[in-house]
DNA sequence: AAGACCTGTGGGCCCCGTTT
DNA sequence: AAACGGGGCCCACAGGTCTT
C-alpha cells in the first residue's frame, strides 16, 4: 500500500490552506501556531515538496500546494461525511432548551431548520414555558428568558433589543376608524398577553398618553403570539416586540400605525446557560449560532 | 515617525508512549 | 529502567502593518 503522510500534519496543512493563515488554523485545531507551522514544515520535508509560500503576516499556496490542497480537501470531505453519517446514527447529542411560546413560535422554530442543517449531530429539544428556570434542579441545557441581565448562577448572553411597537391589521386603519395618533387608541381594543402585562403601559407612558388611554383595558391572551394573531385578524391593537413581528410587518399582515417605539434597554431576551457546570460542545455551538442570529447593532 | 500590534519561525524543553 | 522519538508548548525574535 502507498505510504500515507502523517495525518495530523495533513490536517494542519488543510486547515492552514483553507484559512490561508497559520494562526486561524491553529485556533481551529486548538494548538499553538508554532505547532501548526512545525507540522507543515515536517510534511513538506517528508514530501520533499514546498506547499506554502511564507510571506510576512501571510502565507500562500504554491502551485503544488494548491493542487495537493484540492486533492486533500476532497478526501477529507469524504472522511467528514462518513464520520457524520456514523455519528448521526450512533451519537446524536440532545440539547434541552426552554423558551417562551411566542419566541419559539415566531422566531426560533422558523430558524431551527438552518441550525439542524448546519449541525445534524445536535438535536434541539424545545419546550415552552413561562416558569423561571432552575438549572440545578431541572434537566435543561439552556433557556431563553426575559430579564435585566442580572441572574445569579447563570451565564447570561444578551440576544436582541426589546423594542415595543403597537401593531394592528391594515384593515383597522380604514378611514372610518380614525386612528391617527396614540391618544386615538382610547376608543380601540387593546390586546394583551398574560406574560407581558405591562408593555402597553410602558408604551403609553412613553407616548405621553397614559392618562387618556386605559393601559389595561381590552382583551387578554395567554401568549403574545395569540395577541399578534388576534391583531392580524383585526380584533384590535397589540403591543409587540419588534423583532417578533418584523416578518409580518414586512409582508403587510400587520402594520405599525405609530412611529413611537420604546426600547426596553437591558430588559430584554437573554440566552441563559448554567454557570455551575461546564458548557458542552453542543451547547457552545448552539450559543454561538444564537448570537450570530442577532448581530450587534451598528453604533448610531 | 514611532510605538504597538500581529503573525510566522525556530530553539529549547517537556511529556508521554514505544522500543530496547 | 533507560533510551528514543513524536508532538506540543513557551518564548524570543523578525519584520510588516496599523494606530496615534
Amino acid at each position: 500500500m502507498d505510504p500515507l503522510p502523517p495525518l495530523n500534519a495533513l490536517r494542519a496543512f488543510e486547515a492552514a490552506a483553507r484559512h490561508l493563515s497559520i494562526t486561524v488554523a491553529a485556533d481551529e485545531l486548538h494548538v499553538t501556531a508554532g505547532a501548526v507551522s512545525r507540522q507543515i514544515r515536517t510534511l513538506e520535508e517528508g514530501l520533499g515538496v514546498q506547499l506554502l509560500h511564507r510571506g510576512h503576516r501571510q502565507i500562500s499556496l504554491t502551485r503544488a500546494g494548491g493542487d495537493y490542497y484540492r486533492a486533500v480537501t476532497r478526501s477529507m470531505d469524504g472522511i467528514r461525511e462518513a464520520t457524520l453519517r456514523l455519528t448521526k446514527r450512533t451519537k446524536r447529542t440532545q440539547l434541552k432548551v426552554r423558551a417562551y411560546t411566542t419566541f419559539a413560535m415566531r422566531w426560533l422554530i422558523p430558524r431551527l431548520s438552518s441550525f439542524h442543517a448546519a449541525n445534524p449531530g445536535i438535536e434541539v429539544l424545545l419546550t415552552a414555558s413561562l416558569d423561571p428556570v432552575d438549572f440545578r434542579k431541572e434537566d435543561i441545557d439552556g433557556a431563553i428568558r426575559l430579564g435585566d441581565g442580572n441572574w445569579s448562577d447563570v451565564h447570561a448572553h444578551r440576544l436582541v433589543p426589546n423594542v415595543l411597537v403597537p401593531v394592528c391589521s391594515p384593515s383597522l386603519l380604514s378611514t372610518r376608524n380614525k386612528v391617527k395618533k396614540p391618544a386615538d387608541l382610547r376608543h380601540q381594543t387593546l390586546l394583551h398577553s398574560i406574560a407581558r402585562p405591562d408593555d402597553w403601559r410602558y408604551w403609553l407612558e412613553a407616548a405621553g398618553v397614559d392618562r387618556q388611554v386605559d393601559a389595561h383595558g381590552g382583551m387578554t391572551y395567554q401568549s403574545s403570539a395569540m395577541a399578534y394573531a388576534a391583531a392580524a385578524e383585526g380584533q384590535g391593537f397589540a403591543i409587540a416586540q419588534h423583532f417578533l413581528v418584523a416578518a409580518d410587518l414586512q409582508s403587510g399582515v400587520l402594520v405599525a400605525p405609530f412611529r413611537k417605539t420604546v426600547d426596553m434597554g437591558d430588559f430584554t431576551y437573554y440566552l441563559l446557560t448554567p454557570a455551575h457546570r461546564k458548557e458542552s460542545a453542543s451547547m457552545a455551538t448552539f450559543r454561538k449560532w444564537m448570537l450570530e442570529q442577532f448581530p450587534p447593532l451598528e453604533p448610531a
